[in-house]
DNA sequence: AATACACTACCGACCAGTCGGTAGTGTATC
DNA sequence: GATACACTACCGACTGGTCGGTAGTGTATT
């Protein structure tokens, strides 16, 4: 049973460089799903968005499940260098979950991606599952470290920094499905407010260095 | 062309329960929906789960669309009765905010409902999509003229009072989908750390009638 | 000639939804 | 009390269509 790879590649490295046109199967097959869902997301509807026939899709991918996962790991991988690596070496907690939040809203480019990762982690197998939710785990004990960094300090108000992990989690990944399709660019100006409200959230007021 | 509807409508029996199946259907259904999604719910798996065949389930519904749809209605006449009604007489408009966000959290057993009227309303028929997004719309509305309120008592801290009110939403909507399925039965003391964590994110600090 | 890339044509499984039928219950007539 | 009809609450079997996925073929470049 051999596996059908676009690239010849070393085995021992499953997947590890992706080509141009898989990449853009993967941007564009994560706004669908984000879109819709991964459900209601057919492979002719990514094949079509991507100009190729199914056929041609499965060319360069295994499987729909093997897509998510893809992507999944794909996103992971972007909070890792774009929010985790930046930001691990700082010392002073506040900093850093200040940098925590700034460089998830603002730098992250690839939202579409990571809210996948939040909601459709169990259309996976099971095994690429307990790898993804893994990962998870990990970004969600370094926030809540650093939240129980701050309480340490005395920084914190009084609240379970287990909790106060999650509602950040619920603020940094909601998507804004309530309100009129409001399609305000999420700009800077939102983001900065939004990091203004979590941090009123969780920290004792009038302690804080404004920067 | 007469509509089937399995209601008799007894006018003399003087207690008649009618829609027991009926809303037994919208219940498992709104819990199916809500756990995978609408697309990734066959119309087997709801008849599976109240004890039908699918012809059987289609007795007592019209489709699949209209299902939906009177899951969402059935959602929002929660809120306006659980919610809206019993907070819409209180005058200070920080004692509402407090009301409306407690009851939402706290008072309402159906997440569930409402968590498919956030994230599924786009699978509705036209006419009806349009029905849902106009009730949640008010309800929007209802909670952003009650910040608006409270900036205008100088209440609030400096801040939009859309993004603001989407925040809100943001965590009284959010299912924890980050976090390792920790199972901690969404408590009362839970409620009352996200309230304070979204009251603390909006209003200025040291005004508050503590509670 | 070999490789990379993409196509047409097709498959079995499953989907939403329908149709004809029927067991059980009530109820009015003979 | 037996017959007849009406209605509720379902079910088995089916349909047209879409799904994920594949086999086999063509073509352009090396």
């Amino acid at each position: 049973m051999r596996k059908k790879e676009p690239r010849g590649e070393n085995p021992t490295a499953a997947d590890s460089k992706p080509t141009e046109k898989l990449e853009e199967i993967y941007r564009v097959a994560a706004r669908l799903i984000s879109e819709k869902s991964f459900a209601a997301t057919s492979m002719n509807d990514i094949a079509d968005a991507v100009g190729l026939t199914k056929a041609g899709l499965y060319y360069y991918i295994q499987g729909k499940k093997e897509l998510l996962y893809s992507i999944a790991n794909f996103a992971m991988e972007i909070i890792e260098t774009e929010v985790f690596e930046p930001t691990r070496k700082i010392q002073n907690p506040e900093e850093r979950l200040k940098k925590i939040l700034s460089y998830h809203l603002n730098s992250v480019k690839h939202l579409k991606e990571i809210k996948i990762l939040a909601g459709e982690v169990d259309s996976l197998a099971a095994n690429h599952r307990e790898q993804i939710l893994h990962r998870k785990r990990d970004y969600f004990h370094y926030v809540q470290k650093t939240l129980q960094e701050l309480k340490e300090l005395g920084r914190l108000r009084e609240l379970d920094v287990s909790i106060a992990t999650t509602n950040l989690f619920s603020v940094l990944l909601a998507e804004k499905h309530w309100s009129h399709s409001n399609d305000r660019p999420s700009s800077a100006e939102t983001a900065e407010e939004t990091i203004q409200f979590i941090l009123c959230g969780l920290l004792k007021p009038g302690l804080s260095s404004q920067g």
